[in-house]
DNA sequence: GCCAACGTTGGC
DNA sequence: GCCAACGTTGGC
């Protein structure tokens, strides 16, 4: 199983929408990186949800529930989407300002990326979100 | 609201 | 293929 991070500014599309709705189509993604990184998304993964902008943090835990495919709302070029569901929130929301002051965090693309919308996390890096979130599965 | 970092575009 | 100009993202 692989594990990845997506970004999502709450005014545009929070985690408490996504929740309500029982999950989404992650469409619109247009930058070469992230696509890769949505390509190489498999059934199951586990994916963070992250809330840019106002309250930077790490607020939930997703599951994709389908993998790549056209992506609907493009209208020209080659984009792909995948679709995801919601797990659970995190019992403590883990900012960014945590998640940069922890060691083990710190080669995180969130960190060392700051604009890439969907990256891929090492295991430890994954482990480490869920223990700053007093969190398990 | 500002600004740094980064991606994209287009002229050459 | 280089690079300047421009637009966007996102932290503060």
């Amino acid at each position: 199983m692989n594990f990845w991070l997506v970004k999502q500014e709450p005014e545009d599309y929070s985690w408490n929408t996504f929740v309500k709705e029982r999950g989404a189509a992650w469409t619109g993604v247009r930058n070469f990186q992230a696509r890769k990184n949505l390509r190489g998304m498999k059934k199951g993964d586990l994916v963070l949800f992250y809330h840019s902008g106002s309250g930077a943090e790490v607020v939930g835990i997703a599951r994709v529930a389908r993998e790549a495919y056209p992506d609907p709302t493009a209208t020209e070029g080659d984009w792909s989407c995948v679709n995801l569901l919601p797990v659970k929130g995190l019992n403590r929301p883990v900012t960014l300002g945590v998640i940069k002051a922890d060691q083990a965090l710190k080669e995180i693309p969130l960190i060392r990326n700051s604009r890439l919308s969907v990256m891929p996390l090492t295991p430890a890096q994954l482990n480490r979100v869920f223990e700053l979130g007093e969190t398990n599965l």
